[in-house]
This record gives structure tokens, C-alpha cells and sequence, in this order.
RNA sequence: GCCCAGGUAGCUCAGUCGGUAGAGCGUGUCCUUGGUAAGGACAAGGUCACCGGUUCAAUCCCGGUCCUGGGCUCCA
């Protein structure tokens, strides 16, 4: 008998006969690791652990700490819980059933929607199939056979079809019990390894995403190695759906929607427009220290303007109205404003760079199925800034972007990103040389900022290589932040020019860019990342004053009256109840500081302080309170 | 936009197999004058999203509209 040599992990190299499993090696290694395993890869194709190793190469055995073992772990569960839905409805029709990160689905053909009561006989059934144990057995079946198989299912002899149109001769299929799927596998050994698993939610999809298509029904589940981890996924979206920022949008008097005043645009509260404007103030300050000048421009702008900048011929979801016989669109994007400006009078090298900011009010027809919140919404203010540069500052102002980009997002409380570098896609504009520059100095300009990037190939806009930044939020989500675009489309479209050392005009290079981005959908994700316990100096409300009874209403009016000439954002608990009722109250809107003030302290003119988390800190003049607010009620120095 | 599920008091929700509705919290008034996360009593508060239809009668059934929510890349 022959053997082969598998390089395993560790470098070592281990010989094994021919045919030896996968699960055998594991064994070998160790019996917990076995016990684990889930699938192997042997020289970087992943497969069955039962699998006979029929040639040498590296090796190494997945388990669910790895993605891909977690992959083959709820795909497996994927396969079992359609299994169950064709047991109890006969005429489902099996379509596609990946894993995800998280989770699983599968989406089915069905003649009536699932509902929550199925939900339940679906696992049900899937605890039999899993208490069965039944094994996952491979089969390679020819194109033929597969077609067969599935003769009766559209779905699969379409993606038959492809794969046999990609050059495959040998397909495979996977039996488990009386369910056949066609499925490039692998997956665990039996149904029994199984352990825990739920059913999340149900919703429509259509068949490869396409809304020309079929409208097929989807199942979402998940499933962990034990209950344990399990039901800490479910605790961990428990957690994110009680900091939901529409939830606490509510609670905290920050924002609401108006069904009679329309989608997708939100009216902020006393509160919300407190916090927002303190972001904004404080993203101003950024933006004028480092170089920036402050523009305003109208909301309207002549149509002609769309047509020149090409998103009216790009059909770019905007509002048009009509004026005396002319048409003028609501502005979906900064930029054509401030080119307008930029082109309003002659800039010599020595001008540049002229960086332009806005707070820049823009609406977009997002459709009706997307909006949510105040994450996606049809109006909404871009900390937006244009860079008009010479080719040489390209690099040197990206850089300058990227840091700046960067001590914001940190002074929010964002210290994790993820970059990507998005490049020339298929359908663009421009000169191969302009689009090499440009995504050179992108990548340069990430390099010496330090930043480590995925580059996303041919993601990019038609107009430009850009960098796109995500950020990590407290439990680990990743939203889209700032985004810096190169543009090599409008200086052509609107003639930028600056007037060179040689006295003649040559094309400016533009740098679009937003750091907050949607400042709308940047206050969502802070009120998600805080769970509404914002930092003090974002507090909406600073401090509130506590007056125990009605005796010291009246000092606790004059404590309110100090912290607002001080420059603070106080109010006062002047509803009657107990202290601790008050305090209670107060903890519920996470306000950073209580005082609280009773007979003993308007008799000394102190003030009692608590805070949010600390709890009570005891009595002080409140003189020494302002002092400490000073300096605490700052916004941190980035 | 499309599919599905929803819209009942300010909020969270119950309810009516067609006979115009309830709770808790919140709000108001009164009692209580309290010392660090809910003191008590009473009261007010609803065109059951909107428009039409069926019916003796519609919050409930039917149709439309608006709004909200979950989905709509992840490839067998």
C-alpha cells in the first residue's frame, strides 16, 4: 500500500496510507481534535472529513473556530433544515441554502409564505433529523444524473446548466436521509454534530437576487457547537436591538419620523438637534483648523448643472421641480456648487490646495424598501469637503485626509476601521495614465498614513479610484465612515484649471471627500455605539438638577441658571416625586451628572453631585463642580 | 421599487369569530415634603393610520393609499 505525505499546520509532515480519512488524521493528531473537526483541507480544497486523502499536500482540519469549518458547521444546518421543510410541505422546492456570517438560509419555492407557527414545526422537525443522526453521504454523479435527479426542480437544472457551462463534467450531490441536494459540499459527517441551532426569521428573496425573478421564500437560522454559544448570539442580538438607535431615538427625545410628512426624513427633537449640532460645530472647528473654508450653496441648482456634471444622463435618483418654465433639481451632491465657486475666479498654483467645506444639505430618491431609520434616509448632510490640487499635492493632501479622517473618528469613540482601496472598474472615464496616478497615490498616501487596506478590484467609481473606511462599532459591527474619491470626470466636465508656474492653465486635480459622512446616519451609529450614554461633551443634556423637595425648587432654579451662564447644557427636574424617582428618571436618559440639592445644600450653596456610572460623589460648592466641568465637558483632543 | 408582516391612548402592548375598546408606563390634579434607580389616590386621554366599498351596523371583511418593520450580493 501506498502512502502519502500531508504537511500539516505546524510544518510537521506526516505519512499516512493512501485512503487514509481526514477524520483518521484528526484522530491521529488527537482525539479532541477529532471530536471538533468538521471538514479537512488538504492543498487548499476543502472536504469531507470521511473523505478518503488520496494525494500528498498540506493539510489541516477545520473546526468551528475557523470560518470555514463554521461555513461547512451551518451549511450542514442549512441542509438540514430543508430537509425538515420538505418533510412537512411536499411541495417546497428547494433552491439555494449557503451559509453566512452567523447564520445560515435557504430559500425555497413556495406556494404560501412560511409563518412563525411553521418556524416552530420546522425545527421540530429538525430535532429528529438531528436525533436521527443521519449521515451526509457524497455522491458523484455526471451532468446527466444530476440532471435527473433534479428534473422536477427549475432552480437546480438551471444552475446545472452553469456549472456544466463553466466546464464542470463531475457534480456532486449530498443524500442525507430521503433529501438529495445538488451541493459542492462538504459538509459534517451526520446530522447529530448538529448541536444547537434556531430558526430566526423568514422573509422574501429572489432567485439570484434579481427582482425580475422569482420571488422565492427564505428561511434564516443559525446554529453554534453547543447551546451555550449559542444563546450568546441570541444575547448578543438582544443587545443590539436594545441599543437600536430608532428605539432609543424615542426613548431619548432625540429624532422621530412623521407619517403625513413624508419617508425617509426625520425631524430632530430638542435633544437630537443638540447632539447634532454639537457634532457639526465640533466637525466645523476640525475642518477650519486644518485649512479648510467654510461654503454654503443653495438647494437648488438649474437642471443644466445635472446634465453638465452627468447625473442627470446617469438617471441619478433626484428630485426635480419646475420654476417659471425652467427646471432646477434638488441637489443630490455638493460638488457642482462648489466647482461653481472654485471656477468663479482664476487660481494660481500658489492658491492651491483650496480645500472647500460644507455642511452640505442633499436629498437622493432612495427607494421606499431601503430607507431605515436614520441610517438610510432620503435627506441628509454631508460633512463634505472638495480638494482642488495640483497633480504633485495629490498624495500630500490624501495623507493630510486620511489623518484627519482618522483623529476624528477617534475623538467618536472609533479607534477600529477597516480600509479598502476600490479601483478602476469595467465601465469608466478617463485617461489609463490619470487613473494610475490616482490610485497610486491612493495606495501611497494609505501606506504613509499607516493604515493596513483590502483593495476591492474594479469597485471603484466611473469617475475615479476611491478609499472607502469602515468602523468598528462597541459590539463589533462595521458601518460604512468616511470615503475619499479621486475624481478624474468633472475638472473635465467643468474645465478646473489653475494657472501653473509656466503661466499656462492646466487641469486641477479633485479630491472628493466626507469624514462623518451622512451626518444623519453618523448620529445613528453614535447613539448605537454609546447605547445612548453619550460622552459628556455630546451629552445633549449635561447636567440635571435634582431639588429634593419643594423648599429647594428655588435653589436648584439658581443652580440651573449657574450651569447655563457657564456655558453648560442643564436642566431642571421641577416634576414632583420622590429623589429617588428623580434620579431614576435621570439614569433612564443616561444624563452624565445629577445634583442633587436639598435644605443642606442651598443652606452651604453646595451641590451633591452624582454621576451616571460613578454614582453619588457627595457634596461640593458649585463652584468646584463648574471648575471640573470645565475642562470635562470638552471634546477630547484628538 | 418588489415580497412578506404590521399600524389600536404620548410609549409598550392586549382585545373585538362585525354591535364604536382595555392594561401598564407616561401625563394632569390632590395627598405625601421625601437624601441617591419607581410613595399613594383620583382623573383626563382613542375618527382603532387614511380613503373608498360590502353591511341594518366596520377598528374587525374587501379594495386602494400612506407609514413602519424584516428581506431582496453572498452562489450548487
Amino acid at each position: 500500500m501506498s502512502t502519502i505525505s500531508l504537511i500539516l499546520p505546524d510544518g510537521s509532515t506526516l505519512e499516512v496510507p493512501r485512503g487514509t480519512t481526514g477524520l483518521q488524521v484528526a484522530e491521529s493528531i488527537g482525539s479532541r481534535l477529532a471530536k471538533a473537526a468538521l471538514a479537512v483541507r488538504l492543498d487548499g480544497r476543502i472536504q469531507d472529513l470521511e473523505r478518503p486523502l488520496e494525494e500528498s499536500g498540506e493539510f489541516a482540519v477545520y473546526t468551528f473556530s475557523d470560518a470555514e469549518g463554521q461555513e461547512v458547521y451551518r451549511h450542514s444546518a442549512a441542509h438540514v433544515m430543508a430537509a425538515a421543510v420538505l418533510r412537512l410541505f411536499r411541495e417546497a422546492r428547494p433552491t439555494i441554502g449557503p451559509a453566512i456570517p452567523d447564520g445560515f438560509y435557504y430559500d425555497f419555492e413556495m406556494p404560501r409564505p412560511f409563518t412563525e407557527e411553521d418556524l416552530e414545526r420546522i425545527e421540530a422537525e429538525m430535532h429528529k433529523l438531528v436525533k436521527a443522526d443521519l449521515p451526509f453521504v457524497r455522491r458523484e454523479v455526471s451532468v446527466a444524473e444530476a440532471r435527473e435527479i433534479f428534473a422536477d426542480n427549475p432552480y437546480k437544472l438551471e444552475l446545472i446548466e452553469e456549472l456544466e457551462a463553466e466546464g464542470e463534467t463531475v457534480l456532486s450531490v449530498y443524500e442525507m436521509g430521503e433529501f438529495t441536494d445538488l451541493c459542492r459540499g462538504p459538509h459534517v459527517p451526520s446530522t447529530g454534530r448538529i448541536k444547537a441551532y434556531k430558526l430566526t426569521s423568514m422573509a422574501a428573496a429572489y432567485w439570484r437576487g434579481d427582482e425580475n425573478r422569482q420571488s422565492l421564500q427564505r428561511l434564516y437560522g443559525t446554529a453554534y457547537p453547543d447551546p451555550q454559544a449559542l444563546q450568546e448570539h441570541l444575547d448578543r442580538l438582544e443587545q443590539a436591538r436594545l441599543r437600536d438607535h430608532r428605539k432609543l431615538g424615542r426613548e431619548l427625545g432625540l429624532f422621530t419620523f412623521f407619517e403625513q410628512a413624508g419617508a425617509g426624513l426625520p425631524y430632530y427633537l430638542p435633544n437630537g438637534a443638540m447632539l447634532r449640532q454639537t457634532v457639526c460645530d465640533f466637525a466645523l472647528q476640525q475642518h477650519l483648523r486644518r485649512g479648510y473654508q467654510l461654503l454654503r450653496t443653495p438647494h437648488l441648482i438649474r437642471s443644466d448643472i445635472w446634465e453638465t456634471s452627468g447625473h442627470a444622463q446617469q438617471n441619478y435618483p433626484m428630485y426635480y421641480t419646475d420654476i417659471e418654465g425652467q427646471s432646477y433639481g434638488i441637489k443630490p451632491m455638493n460638488c457642482p456648487g462648489h466647482i461653481l465657486i472654485y471656477n468663479s475666479q482664476t487660481h494660481s498654483y500658489r492658491d492651491l490646495p483650496v480645500r472647500y467645506f460644507e455642511l452640505g444639505t442633499v436629498y437622493r430618491h432612495e427607494r421606499s424598501g431601503v430607507l431605515h431609520g436614520l441610517l438610510r434616509v432620503r435627506g441628509f448632510t454631508q460633512d463634505d469637503a472638495h480638494i482642488f490640487c495640483t497633480p504633485e499635492q495629490l498624495t500630500s493632501e490624501l495623507i493630510g485626509v486620511l489623518n484627519f479622517a482618522r483623529d476624528m473618528l477617534r475623538t467618536f469613540g472609533f479607534s477600529e476601521f477597516e480600509v479598502d482601496l476600490s479601483t478602476r472598474p469595467e465601465k469608466s472615464m478617463g485617461s489609463d495614465e490619470n487613473w494610475e496616478h490616482a490610485t497610486e497615490a491612493l495606495a501611497a498616501a494609505l501606506q504613509e498614513a499607516g493604515l493596513e487596506y483590502h483593495v476591492d478590484e474594479g469597485e471603484g467609481a466611473f469617475y475615479g479610484p476611491k478609499i472607502d473606511i469602515k468602523l468598528k462599532d462597541a459590539i463589533g459591527r462595521l458601518h460604512q465612515g468616511p470615503t475619499i474619491q479621486c475624481d478624474l470626470n468633472m475638472p473635465d466636465r467643468f474645465d478646473v484649471n489653475y494657472v501653473g508656474e509656466d503661466g499656462k492653465e492646466h487641469r486641477a486635480v479633485m479630491i472628493h471627500r466626507v469624514v462623518l459622512a451622512g451626518i444623519e446616519r453618523f448620529l445613528g451609529l453614535l447613539i448605537e455605539h454609546y447605547a445612548g450614554a453619550f460622552p459628556i461633551w455630546l451629552a445633549p443634556v449635561q447636567v440635571r438638577v435634582l431639588p429634593i423637595t419643594e423648599r429647594a425648587l428655588e435653589y436648584g432654579r439658581q443652580v440651573r441658571d449657574g450651569l447655563l451662564q457657564a456655558g453648560l447644557r442643564a436642566e431642571l427636574d421641577d416634576s414632583q416625586g420622590t429623589l429617588s424617582a428623580k434620579i431614576r428618571d435621570a439614569e433612564l436618559l443616561r444624563l452624565p451628572y445629577m445634583l442633587i440639592v436639598g435644605d443642606r445644600e442651598a443652606e452651604s450653596g453646595q451641590v451633591a453631585v452624582r454621576h451616571r456610572e460613578e454614582g453619588d460623589l457627595g457634596p461640593q460648592p458649585l463652584e468646584d463642580f463648574l471648575a471640573r466641568l470645565r475642562d470635562e465637558a470638552q471634546p477630547p483632543r484628538g
